[in-house]
DNA sequence: GTTCAGCGCCAACATTTGACATAGCGCGCC
DNA sequence: GGCGCGCTATGTCAAATGTTGGCGCTGAAC
């Protein structure tokens, strides 16, 4: 990995995601404790891989814009999407703690990220506690997330899996300012959702044409169209946590 | 929930806990830090539960003796175990965060908890920087725990989930010091099971029984075997992370 | 312009898994 | 002793899902 110019680099307090809906802005003084942390700035294409699952990472990031996915790939060849990852969110937890990661990185769309030294990680969280409170934080929220993907792989149909992702993507996307009322312009592939799922690509297919006659979720390549949230929300059965703020780095 | 005594409670610097082999001890500091803050001890039975999922919990509990299941419960009745617990782990991150709790937890064995008041958890981590970064090290080995989890439910056969949650529970119990040799003494139906793995019952029961024919894991309804770990880790694709000694609190 | 890879789509068939019904066994309880 | 309950076990059938192989479109690469 390149290491990355400061370049147009954003000062924290003129950070962009202060302006999210979703996400709790910090306080002044966090801002500055963040800025000095902060190593520089990473824009990254569609289809750039961030982290390698295996290696150790010299860097831990933080989503400014764009969505990511999280996977883990197996030896013989499958792989499972862990989870999407929104801007405030942070990427490299466990590269933080020094472990070698056990899931790779890649970006969905173009992105950019914040980027930090891994290195200085643990010093950040023990001299400046309010943000290790919000690192906690995050990772609960990251912990609540996977559980309710648990949950859709567990007991949910095919179908209800896929509404129950609809809905989640979306809601993710109008909490970080990304949608235009309930649909989101993101380009996810069906072999994508297949692999998030747990389902077989032609399922996916076939399960996709029947919500889409269904008409509760419109879900092409370019973007997912949610007519009916409530509806949506109802038939995946998804009983949507309180949009508490999170905060962000 | 009753107000735990503290009578025989524990001294921190006696903690049984030291004596694991997977876990790393604190150092003194910061055993007179969770003096200071632990509350109390609880004994529980078999079957009572500790959380109850939707509300907020006074406490917060680390498990000294015993293992736990963590577990979300649908409307319609069905419920998806999320992990299982044991001594070390910490119960309730997100009832710590103040939030209303999305999971139930309940005792699968007899067990002896440390109980801690959920309001003094902020001032914990940050007065207490190194104790800070211990939890987000537990959170994290939890979340690694949770995407193993959903590899074994999107990508992994009937067979293969349960060689793979064998494998996991075994493990886990050699780390803490509860298994003898590659078998464990652990109380887990076959409808928990299911629930854990997103089979259905009789799948779950039939599957049991090619595995126990084919003499790879002898799974009864009081004990774990496995005859050959390494084979059974290779047939559930299990490549287990390295074995870190996880802190605790 | 041609080629090729990525993507969505389709059909036929195989397999896994679930649903339902039923039975036996051990155990606490009255 | 008789009852209910939790747990494991079976059988049969149906539904959900996976597999294989093939088609057509599009856009980027050559």
């Amino acid at each position: 990995m390149a290491v990355p110019g400061s370049e147009n680099r954003i000062p924290c307090a003129l950070c962009p995601l202060a302006q999210c809906r979703g996400l709790r802005p910090l306080n002044p003084a966090q801002v500055a404790d963040m800025e000095r942390f902060k190593q520089g700035e990473l824009s990254i294409d569609r289809g750039t891989q961030v982290l390698v699952q295996g290696q150790r990472s010299a860097h831990v990031f933080t989503v400014l814009e764009g969505v990511l996915i999280r996977f883990k790939l197996l030896e013989d060849g499958r792989r499972q999407i862990l989870n999407f990852m929104f801007p405030g969110d942070l990427i490299g937890l466990q590269a933080a703690m020094g472990e070698p990661l056990a899931h790779g990185v890649e970006a969905l769309t173009g992105a950019r990220l914040c980027v930090f030294a891994r290195g200085r990680f643990p010093e950040l969280v023990q001299n400046h506690p309010e943000l290790g409170y919000d690192v906690i934080w995050l990772a609960a929220k990251e912990e609540a997330a996977l559980e309710e993907h648990l949950v859709a792989l567990g007991q949910r149909t095919a179908r209800e899996r896929i509404a129950y992702l609809a809905v989640f993507l979306v809601q993710r996307a109008i909490e970080t300012g990304m949608a235009q009322g309930n649909s989101v312009t993101l380009s996810v592939t069906q072999t994508q959702i297949a692999d998030m799922l747990g389902l077989s690509l032609v399922h996916t297919n076939r399960t996709l044409q029947t919500l889409r006659q269904s008409n509760l979720i419109l879900w092409t390549l370019s973007e997912i169209q949610i007519a009916d949230m409530d509806a949506a929300r109802e038939y995946a059965r998804f009983d949507h946590p309180q949009d508490t703020r999170r905060p962000y780095l």
